[in-house]
DNA sequence: GTCCTTCATTGATGTCTGTCAATGAAGCTG
DNA sequence: CAGCTTCATTGACAGACATCAATGAAGGAC
């Protein structure tokens, strides 16, 4: 599992046939959405506005112990939808910018596209 | 698990602190849609543009065996993500209008909406 | 240097899930 | 009616995954 590219642009579910290949790329960027604290996590950094969120942020919210947050956090970073920066003994996060939008644009109607 | 509503317009990710239990709603809702052979169905049915598919069509597109076709769709189902209509001893599969949509609005940024 | 804090990684465990083969149910056709 | 087609459901099984407790690694404070 080598750094996944985030979902390619202008490649949205209502273009073309959508082979196994392909299907599997969507699809593991869509798993790594489709767990509740994984969502909570996105949630906090969207209400974050862009600003980088702490490790030790995501933790008493999330009510999970250290280590299952840090595994939720691999998860994202791997999908290319949130990057880790470190800052002395702390980890900080935020959200790749226009990933999620691309994620958006998967799910748009047959029409007009980029 | 009963019928679960599709995704609340006007929730977005962006808006107030997601809790527990909605984004165990949303997380539903995504797991749906977290598959490769569910995406390619989704796709089908983009591409079919609102008109039924004959789940004889989907079997040899996706060419899986026809139980598991049919689990694929029932969850989908279930998800509220796709309609089931039956035609005398064929079903048809149609997407839900504006559900997509539902899930493209999630991942809005915190901007105007709805 | 030693200690503490913060985070990542590992190993173990129980649950969930995608798949198939086999069976069941419901509608046509003759 | 009997037989056939189409689809849904069940049971079984292997693989994936969320979680925790425990351990490891790296940076700051003293």
């Amino acid at each position: 599992m080598s750094d996944l590219p985030v979902i390619n642009c202008c490649t949205p579910l209502a273009g073309t046939s959508l082979g196994e290949k392909q299907a599997a790329g969507l699809e593991a960027v869509i798993k790594a959405l489709a767990d509740r604290q994984r969502l909570r996590i996105v949630n906090m950094l969207l209400r974050a506005d862009g600003e980088a969120v702490c490790v030790c942020e995501f933790e008493p919210f999330l009510e999970l112990s250290q280590g299952t947050v840090s595994h939720h956090l691999k998860v994202l970073v791997e999908a290319g939808l949130v990057e880790r920066e470190s800052r002395g003994t702390r980890s900080y996060f935020s959200l790749v910018p226009g990933a999620l939008d691309s994620v958006r644009e998967v799910f748009a109607p047959a029409v007009a596209r980029c």
